[in-house]
DNA sequence: ATGAAACATTTTATGTTTAAAATATTAAAA
DNA sequence: TTTTAATATTTTAAACATAAAATGTTTCAT
């Protein structure tokens, strides 16, 4: 081990390697982390409540907007695809916890809300959700909270701006 | 706005309240993130390669390791399921990319390698990936990857310590 | 040697997700 | 009014993922 004995000095050029290889195992990390924790909440949400993460956040969406939602809206909010939700409602709807009626003004559009069975069974999930992710990220104090955000948005923005 | 005339008293309980919400705005944020780069990933991987993330994975997986690696080996790496992995490989090799040969002393393995195709291939992917990843993570900084890295080992061994 | 247990892989069935095509409705222009 | 473009939704096909059952191979205690 000659590493104290020769400290390294790094180039311009091996410096950029080095970055490189910096942001590739960041985002090792990153994405592990994500899937950990992913994982996680759909075992408990799977085992506790039956359900799925995708189900429980077109329900989520729904919860926030008590007026209701066009599956249109819903594809926009939960960033997937229209054939998507489609599928995901017609089983919420064939389980009674959420209605689609048709819009008076517009003929093409569905307005999707949750049902009183549907409320009472979210607000149910959503308190054990809370838990589940204080579990998962309660290991950071509020400092670390704020910093975490901060070069998250950073991201955030700096992948947004990639014009595809 | 009378936040600053009103320096916010927090007691205990709500505290507690509003770390549980922050550590859900965190995961959210967190979740976003890594959705958004991986679906940018994705979006370049076929666009410019005609593949996908886990075929990607997969030839990442046989790269580092010019031996070969079984069915069983990948599927543990990949932390993804040994019949998931099996029709991936069915592909890979179909395309020449990949081949599946018996193991000598193990007639029940198979031991799976890149064909030169592959490597080449692989290599030329391998240098588009990692200029991507720079693309979406080089707004942070030196200072700002190390931070990173650790909150994020943090989150990772609370998580792994959670008993299921 | 033989039978039981462990292991490696494939197959089958099921479910999720996406992209793209098809269908239907609305709004606006000619 | 008719055409066109934009929007909303559903359907379809393909990739991906898991669990469970089936098949074949190896190991090891007996």
């Amino acid at each position: 081990m000659n590493a104290s004995a020769r400290p390294s000095r790094l180039d311009h050029e091996s410096r950029i390697e080095q970055d490189d290889h910096n942001a590739i195992r960041l985002w090792l990390r990153l994405l592990t982390c994500t899937n950990l924790i992913e994982k996680y909440l759909r075992n408990r949400l799977r085992r506790e409540f039956d359900t799925t993460l995708p189900r429980f956040d077109l329900m989520a969406q729904l919860a926030r907007e008590p007026k209701g939602l066009t599956m249109g809206d819903l594809s926009q909010r939960m960033m997937v695809s229209g054939g998507n939700v489609s599928g995901i409602a017609t089983q919420l709807e064939s389980e009674g916890l959420i209605s689609r009626e048709p819009v008076p003004g517009n003929r093409r559009a569905f307005c999707v809300t949750l049902t009183a069975s549907g409320k009472k069974r979210f607000s149910e999930m959503a308190i054990a959700h809370e838990a589940w992710i204080v579990e998962c990220l309660g290991a950071l104090d509020g400092a670390e909270y704020d910093r975490m955000m901060r070069m998250l948005k950073q991201v955030k923005v700096s992948v947004g701006d990639i014009e595809d």
